[in-house]
DNA sequence: CAGAAATCCTTGAGACGACAACTATTGTCA
DNA sequence: TGACAATAGTTGTCGTCTCAAGGATTTCTG
């Protein structure tokens, strides 16, 4: 079943852009994709299969709690999650229709509105926090030392230009 | 539902400032996740820009492009992309009925069913390429050396566990 | 060799997110 | 002040994914 492609196939590319797209950020960019969907996989099956709500839940919940206040404008909030405004809305939505989160007001500017965290918000939290790590831990701590962890996540960080806002 | 939450960690830090997350790995991950959604938008919005179909038909092209005969199993290329069964066969449906790919038959084993890449399906790929390549290296180059993306691809196949092998 | 089990892919239903248009509020400037 | 622009959030529509079920083919087993 493993034929070898015939050089004739191979080489026909005849192009400027020559052979494959196998430039080392090219390859970098490739594996960290399958590897966040790979990774983002299993973190959606440990939750379901703990009867836990979807990722973006556990992601909005975990933001939300570690802004000052416990609360969060909406586009800062998306913003956190690089995810667009509408789907945010929905997305806060379902946690407000399962008494997670509560939308506030600004006195001072009445456009914008904080999705705000909710006690059992905090405690769904707090269950589902330990089945993330566990499943991370998992994943990661096999094949990533804590040093090379802290090094992965700077160079994420600079490579989205270390603008992590929203946050304190 | 389970209930093997640790009081001990939610009791961990009392104060109404909960403690995060911020396990190394946890931290990383969450860089990841999020550099991740912020290249592949600024991708997306690269080839909306030169009127290119959207990442996914670029990564099938690409990785059909790069397998033995320029065909795939539609179960290994799922697989590859990370993506389910029932996602690729609609998603291979699109790129049939744009002319991109062909469905070939596997004659010893009439249950298989190649995506095969067609001519008009390469000059795509040939086209989109640079697009893609030239958005990576803005994003990635001025922050990521070489060498650091050679290294970040070893650790995203380590993590991955290092099983995919699509390109020699 | 028949029937059960496994494998491969497709289909239908439902959920979710992006996009663009819209409302509401605030800011700017003549 | 009053009109116009800018900002914040929501809504409606659409495309695409996941999940579960189904149909087709092959392999295993007694």
């Amino acid at each position: 079943m493993s034929e070898q492609a015939t050089a004739a196939e191979t080489e026909a590319t005849a192009s400027p852009g020559e052979c494959p797209a196998n430039t080392p950020h090219g390859e970098a960019w490739g594996a960290m994709s399958r590897t966040h969907a790979a990774v983002a996989g299993r973190l959606q099956e440990a939750l379901a299969q703990g009867d836990y709500p979807p990722l973006p839940w556990y992601e909005v919940l975990a933001t939300v709690a570690e802004a000052p206040g416990k609360r969060m404008r909406m586009g800062d909030l998306a913003e956190a999650l690089v995810i667009t405004r509408g789907g945010l809305t929905k997305l806060v939505d379902r946690l407000v229709k399962a008494g997670l989160l509560e939308r506030t007001d600004n006195e001072t500017d009445r456009r914008v509105s904080y999705a705000t965290l909710l006690p059992a918000g905090l405690h769904l939290l707090t269950e589902m926090r330990p089945v993330i790590v566990g499943e991370l831990e998992l994943a990661f701590s096999s094949s990533l030392s804590v040093e090379q962890a802290n090094e992965l996540r700077a160079t994420m960080d600079a490579i989205r230009g270390g603008a992590c806002r929203g946050i304190a």
